[in-house]
RNA sequence: GGGCGAAUAGCUCAGUUGGUUAGAGCGCCUGCCUUACACGCAGGAUGUCGGGGGUUCGAGUCCCUCUUCGCCCACCA
């Protein structure tokens, strides 16, 4: 027998990456749309679109989570033959890449604007091309199988020219509007925000009352409660409600705005909440949605007073209204500098703590000023329909199944998204004005005249919200506008796996592009996995310093122990909890489990040699040992349980059915399937059983030889999506591997049906596993060989008979059949199936402590044994519980007395009643 | 303010439509360097399944309620 040497320690640093070489020198990630069915071909297309990381994004454990993810079902379904397609690709990420850009000026003494836009833009492009994209360099570390040959970019001139296509388009629909109203601000990065990027953070503020006097009379007033009072400045009016009976009387009259002594009327608007405050609301309608709201209803004037820098100014229609001392301060110093004036000045009435949310900046997280301001908008409703139904009938599904209720949620309530962004990163806003006629041009070309007039034009100085290119971002990759071979063979995608955080911003968006763009969903399954924390619960980021370096992860314990244990302790849609400060702690599950791998293949190897081996499939069936079937048996189970947990890739004629709708994407329960099979079953029972047939060359060594070397090929096929590297570089020196095979692309293993009726391998493993714990209960020294004495019937007399040398191998001990068992002092132990076991120990059992044993397994079988009984004598039981679970209990009832008769006579025997 | 979710071993979490004696990893205890593996092997301990009530023959699982956390949404200034 040749031994085929394998280091002792697995060197996963020069494994993963010479391998991952060679994966991509083979082209096994690029994915051929000739091969899609949908383009004539033999394979079922999957794919999965990478959430693009930001272009300037750092690799972090969040990226590394999302990504396994994904690697785990590509690689799944490239083996099981289906034409896998993992795009990857990065986003240009308005605010974040101008922000980074901006932050480096800084550092020059220089703002954007002393470059002017041209410089700006050109220098943002040129740090793209040199660091821009390096998270993509670091995913390959991670074993990410993605077709790198259509790597994607938003701000790419072919993604350009769809996000100008699809502007057009909406805005021939008449569904981009220019619009005139309240927006999110965002004073540090000088530009308006959506929504969603303008998120909400509860803030203890405080709430003032001021006492705004009556104009013809001083000396009463009205008091009002905010919690904005530097906005009093752009006041317009007090409302109250119509039905508030405590101000009818002042409806109509006019009071004074202290500080300025500016009239303002008193209105009666349904927006007052009498319950709230003192019922009295200021109405400043340029810095307030709701306010902007009123302002429009009762045509009042909308002043704005606080700059695009958040400073107080008198900007539009506000002359008069910012006093010289507070000019140019900013908004807090002014709140400060007003509410000392009030105080002073006896109008403030009370100020107290007041908990209330405050929207934020989402990127760098100063308060958002609502503004008055011109803004593109997208036309919601039309988009959200069929994004709605969607979800509802099926055609989409989202994991977990809770996260459905909020998506439509938000789409019901969906609100008109401001696309409009003051900045100079990103997809110029394709629209023209004409200086001449006024005409407002969207166009495909850039326009150098009016189409209208012929007159000048000049183009919308502002960008597009990053997440109207991403959002496209599952056909614009495939080359839409234009009807591509990838578009036909790739679209719809299959699944679309990201953090839940953004299934607003990206998600929901994509959902109803598609339907709009493609009139087909781009997915039918969304996976929202969860974050990662740390062990505070906290959410790792580098700001918080609480982050892992998956890099460092990588050369610590491999690709393979950061994947594995991402993958194992993952629930569905559940955070992941890391210890930033003890990688070893955290990531040892997967190293160890890696180690294991390679010893099992380290045992093979030396052991089977390279000889080629014969299939199982041709083997007699006679010819298989018990142990043999036992595992092959156990394969079959693995994969069914691997199969069930990854769930169907698809759904049937393009709809969910309602029993598989929530089905697969158990990640968490294939490592365990698999992990179940590969250590508890082949290395801790088969190997281990193998080990004296290996050792002498015969037929059934040839055996032997042929069911490890099968059963490992199917695990590591089993383990290849999740620790890819180790489960390759092992089976590829498999002996009959020809040169230049990859696991990667080698078939999933598949599901048999027939059984190889090795159960009863069971009895083996049992009295093995009883012998051990007799000799542990009462610690016969390791070296010490027993004589076991064993009553068996049936089935298990034969499996034992026929393992006996193995039985004896495995638990140290020689096994002698008996009708009866020796009644002195020994140690005794009933199995289920009935088998009955005694080991006499001669001057080394403690009859006391026997009786001790014995005592509690009996009054235990007692206590279960009564419970049971009076289930079954229970006629509610019999008559409505399930006929098979009546029958099972029935048996168990059977078989726990015949044990207690067993057990109670040894009692009798050996302890004397 | 509305909606949703979670609470299970020391820690992180599984537990599908109610049905045998509630599981895994890490940690812990005992014994082993047994020629694949000490990143290992063998054995072991540990849970009133957050509290209370209810439905049921039977509840970790379903209902109500309380407590404590978390998430999402929201125009009470």
């Amino acid at each position: 027998m040749s031994t085929t040497a394998l280091p002792s320690q697995y060197d996963h640093v020069a494994t993963e990456r010479a391998l991952y070489e060679r994966w991509q020198g083979a082209g096994i990630f690029t994915a051929h749309a000739g091969r899609s069915r949908r383009a004539g071909g033999e394979r079922e297309p999957f794919t999965i679109m990478m959430p693009p990381p930001n272009v300037t994004a750092v690799l972090h454990m969040g990226h590394g989570l999302n990504n396994t993810v994904q690697d785990v079902m590509t690689r799944w379904r490239r083996m099981c033959g289906d034409e896998a397609l993992w795009l990857p690709g990065t986003d240009h990420a308005g605010i974040a890449t101008q922000n980074v850009i901006e932050k480096q000026l800084a550092r020059e003494g220089l703002t954007r604007q002393d470059l002017g836009r041209e410089a700006f833009v050109a220098r943002t492009e040129g740090f793209v091309e040199e660091t821009g994209g390096g998270i993509l360099q670091q995913l390959r570390a991670l074993g990410a199988s993605c077709d790198w040959s259509r790597t994607a970019y938003t701000l790419s001139p072919a993604l350009s020219r769809a996000v100008r296509e699809a502007f057009v388009r909406l805005f021939e629909r008449g569904l981009i509007y220019r619009g005139h109203r309240v927006i999110h601000w965002c004073p540090r990065c000088l530009t308006s925000l959506s929504d969603e990027e303008a998120e909400f953070h509860d803030t203890a503020g405080t709430l003032y009352h001021i006492r705004y006097p009556l104009t013809d009379d001083p000396a009463n007033g009205i008091v009002v409660a905010t919690t904005r009072p530097e906005t009093m400045l752009g006041d317009v009016a007090v409302a109250v409600h119509p039905e508030d009976e405590r101000y009818a009387a002042l409806v109509g009259r006019t009071v004074r705005m202290p500080v300025t002594g500016i009239e303002l009327p008193v209105i009666a608007d349904p927006y007052a909440d009498p319950a709230f405050g003192t019922g009295v609301v200021k109405i400043t309608p340029a810095h307030d949605a709701n306010d902007y709201e009123v302002g429009v209803r009762h045509n009042l004037p909308m002043p704005v007073v606080i700059s695009a820098t958040g400073t107080m100014d008198e900007g539009s229609d506000a002359a008069g209204r910012v006093p010289a001392e507070l000019a140019g301060l900013d908004r807090f110093d002014a709140r400060t500098r007003i509410v000392e004036q009030l105080r002073a000045d006896g109008f403030l009435v009370k100020a107290e703590p007041h908990q209330h949310a405050v929207r934020r900046c989402y990127r760098c997280n100063t308060i958002v000023e609502p503004r008055l301001s011109d803004q593109w908008f997208v036309k919601m409703k039309p988009l959200a329909e069929p994004a709605l139904r969607a979800v509802r009938d099926g055609t989409i599904r989202i994991l977990p199944q809770t996260k459905e209720a909020i998506y439509i949620n938000w789409l019901e309530g969906i609100r008109d998204w401001n696309i409009s962004r003051q900045l100079w990163w990103g997809h110029r806003i394709p629209v023209w004005y004409c200086d001449g006629c006024g005409q407002v041009s969207a166009s495909r070309t850039d326009l150098t005249s009016c189409p209208a007039c012929n007159g000048p034009v000049h183009q919308d100085e502002d960008v597009l919200d990053t997440w109207f290119s991403s959002g496209l971002w599952p056909f614009s990759t495939l080359g839409w506008p234009d009807d591509t071979a990838d578009l036909r063979a790739f679209y719809p995608t299959d699944q679309l796996i990201t953090a839940p955080e953004i299934l607003f911003f990206w998600v929901a968006r994509m959902i109803m592009n598609g339907f709009e763009f493609m009139g087909q969903a781009p997915f039918h399954t969304v996976y929202l996995h969860g974050t990662v924390r740390d062990t505070h619960g906290v959410k790792m980021s580098k700001s918080l310093g609480n982050g892992i370096d998956p890099l460092d992860v990588v050369s610590l314990y491999g690709a393979d122990a950061l994947r594995w244990t991402v993958v194992a302790g993952m629930g569905l849609g559940a955070d992941t909890h890391l210890d930033p400060k003890d990688l070893e702690q955290s990531f040892a599950t997967g190293r160890n489990f890696a180690t294991k791998l390679w010893h099992i293949g380290r045992y093979l190897l030396m052991n089977v040699g390279d000889r080629a081996v014969t299939p199982v499939s041709e083997l007699a069936p006679d010819r298989l040992a018990l142990a043999d079937r036992w595992i092959l048996d156990r394969l079959r189970v693995a994969i069914a349980d691997c199969d069930a947990a990854l769930g169907p890739a698809r759904p049937h004629e393009g709809v969910w059915r309602e029993e598989e709708r929530y089905a697969g994407l158990r990640l968490n329960e294939y490592a365990e399937a698999a992990r179940r099979f590969v250590w508890n079953e082949l290395a801790d029972w088969y190997v281990e059983s193998v080990k004296p047939r290996l050792l002498q060359d015969g037929p059934d060594s040839d055996v032997a030889r042929s069911v490890l070397v099968h059963t490992f090929d199917a695990a590591l096929r089993l383990l290849q999506p999740i620790v890819p590297f180790i489960t390759d570089a092992l089976w590829q020196q498999l002996p009959g591997r020809t040169d230049g095979e990859f696991l990667a692309v080698a078939e999933w293993p598949r599901r048999t049906t027939e059984s190889f009726n090795g159960e009863s391998f069971d009895v083996v493993r049992n009295v093995v596993v009883a012998i051990r714990q007799l000799r542990g209960e009462y610690r016969v020294p390791p070296g010490k060989r027993l004589v076991a004495h064993v009553r068996a019937t049936g089935d298990a007399r034969d499996a034992l008979v026929h393992n006996a040398d193995l039985v004896a191998a495995l638990a140290r001990c020689t096994l002698e059949f008996a009708d009866a068992l020796p009644t002195d002092a020994a140690a005794h132990q009933v199995l289920d199936d009935g088998t009955e076991l005694a080991l006499p120990l001669a001057g080394l059992v403690d009859v006391e402590r026997e009786c001790e044993r014995l005592g509690k397994e009996l009054s235990e079988l007692d206590r279960q044994l009564t419970s049971l009984s009076a289930r079954l004598q229970n006629p509610a039981f019999v008559s409505r519980a399930k006929p098979e679970v009546v029958e099972a209990e029935r048996a168990k009832e059977q078989d726990w007395t015949a044990r207690r008769t067993q057990l109670a006579s040894r009692v009798q025997a050996l302890c004397g009643g």
